[in-house]
DNA sequence: ACAGATAGCGCC
DNA sequence: AAAGGGCGCTATCTGT
């Protein structure tokens, strides 16, 4: 709501400044869209329907998506057409009119983009200019109140009679993990993403509360395994965290923070543990990191750095030379991985699912290097997601938990989250823990291992709701 | 009018 | 937008 308040101010008073022009073209307003092409009118007849366009525009602007809905691509692209010289073309050769074109053609308030200049007046650019930074926004709602909210309202009939949801898991991915849908509990807003606090929704029943555990930096332990990775097999065996070490790199403030003492990388022997570690006091920026470290690991190349982090190329190619240099076994076991998917045109997980990736050996240069990058990532994805499904298997059939109430609700890719009885919920988190941090059974012993080369620590909470375990 | 693709949002 | 990987949902675009 607040969000949404947010916006429609900012419309508002959008609609003070601009109100004068829109009353004065409510005639072009009224009248309705010619059926000619552009390209079939006349320079006359093309010039009022662009400023009937424009006029439209500014008016479905201030009136927000509540009445009329707000433009769509096709009413942009007759905005902006044909003076201005399109940013990048569709499939089918029509201008793109995507949100990052969208957000360069209007520029910021200070600094309008190319749409300005592509009116008769620079007071007709600038109004164009306004009206499209406030259609980008609206729109980014409208994606969030559309996909989210009003699902689990009901609005799209996946409510049961209780108003409760019941998503399904489904097995149909590329590297064995599994999907969620109707609706899609995967994918739900966490954080500070979840504005609209979305999470609040997914409650434990009375009595109950819900236990969560995610994995603390799974792929990169399991990389560090398959790859056989000195370096980090040593930095996990203490209690390294490599997204907190990343985080540190990226942001200087947090160094400050390290270097006066209030602030602690990580967990280690002797350290005061009243002083906050970088993965709790820096959570937003560690999750940037995550991503960071992610998108190198599975093949970003410093072109795609440079251009999504908004650094130089020469900090972007140290930035990746420095990442591989730090783990040269890591460097090879990928070689190795695209050599064994051009020789067997597949590769396969710890538990030995296999992928086939025919496009290995395609002379399209795209598709191939598509599979590269997947032939890397899914011995990867597909280990993390044996293991989860390994955890699974014992949460399900585990006898203790069974005895305390615990039914297990769903699993997003690296967490586990179940629910029972509040009484029992210490000892139950503890299981929980203990099963997915040892998920493999020994073939003699029958007792749950570890077989990994390196430790699986679990991060876990519990609460009352989704939103608050965390 | 329909179906498949695309765009843009979210998660891991 | 574009040489990180893996997904789903909704509205809109596009071709028939
Ligand atoms: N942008 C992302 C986010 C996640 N993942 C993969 C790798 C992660 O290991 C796994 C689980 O996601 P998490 O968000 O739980 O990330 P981690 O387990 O690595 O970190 P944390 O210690 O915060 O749980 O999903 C990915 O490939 N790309
Ligand atoms: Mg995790
Ligand atoms: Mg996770």
């Amino acid at each position: 709501a607040a969000e949404i308040a947010e916006v429609e101010e900012y419309l508002a008073k959008y609609l003070r400044e601009n109100k004068a022009i829109v009353e004065a073209h409510a005639a072009e307003i009224a009248e309705p869209k010619s059926s000619k092409s552009l390209l079939e009118m006349s320079v006359e007849e093309r010039e009022r329907e662009r400023t009937k366009d424009r006029v439209k525009l500014l008016a479905k602007a201030v009136q927000t998506a509540e009445s009329d809905g707000i433009p769509n691509k096709v009413e942009l692209r007759r905005v902006t057409e044909p003076t201005l010289q399109p940013v990048a073309f569709t499939k089918t050769g029509m201008p793109q009119m995507s949100t990052p074109v969208l957000k360069m053609l209007a520029g910021s308030e200070d600094k309008p983009g190319p749409l300005v200049d592509a009116f008769k007046t620079r007071k007709e650019g600038e109004e164009a200019c306004t009206a499209v930074r406030a259609l980008v926004q609206v729109s980014a709602i409208n994606t969030l109140l559309e996909s989210f909210i009003m699902p689990l309202q009901g609005l799209y009939g996946i409510l049961d009679a209780n108003d409760r949801v019941h998503g399904s898991l489904n097995m149909n991915t590329e590297t064995g993990r599994l999907s969620s849908r109707r609706p899609n509990l995967q994918n739900q807003p966490a954080l500070e993403k979840d504005r609209y606090n979305i999470r609040r929704a997914f409650v434990a029943s009375p009595g109950n509360t819900l236990i969560v555990a995610d994995y603390g930096q799974l792929e990169l332990r399991i990389l560090a395994h398959i790859a056989d990775c000195t370096a980090m097999k040593e930095a996990f065996a203490t209690g390294g965290d490599f997204h907190s070490r990343t985080a540190v790199n990226m942001y200087s403030f947090i160094q400050d923070d390290i270097a006066n003492g209030t602030c602690l990388l990580e967990k280690e022997a002797g350290s005061d543990p009243n002083t906050p570690l970088v993965k709790d006091k820096y959570g937003a920026e560690r999750r940037k990191a995550k991503t960071l470290n992610f998108s190198i690991a599975y093949g970003k190349t410093a072109h795609g750095l440079a251009k999504d982090w908004d650094v130089s190329m020469k900090e972007a190619e140290d930035t990746v030379k420095a990442w591989y240099d730090s783990r040269p076994e890591v460097r090879d076991w990928q070689e190795r991985m695209r050599q064994e998917a051009r020789r067997y045109g597949a590769v396969c997980t710890l538990l030995g699912r296999r992928r086939p990736l025919p496009d290995i050996t395609s002379k399209n240069s795209g598709a191939r290097g598509r599979a590269e990058r997947a032939a890397i990532n899914t011995p990867i994805q597909g280990s993390a997601a044996d293991i989860v499904t390994l955890a699974m298997v014992e949460v399900a059939s585990d006898a203790r938990l069974r005895e305390l109430g615990y039914t297990m609700l769903l699993q997003v890719h690296d967490e586990i989250i179940i629910e029972g009885p509040i009484e029992s919920a210490d000892e139950a988190q503890r299981r929980l823990v203990h099963l997915m941090g040892h998920p493999f059974r020994d073939e003699s012993s029958g007792e749950l291992v570890n077989k990994l080369t390196v430790e699986l620590a679990v991060d876990s909470d519990k609460a009352l709701s989704w939103y608050e375990a965390k």
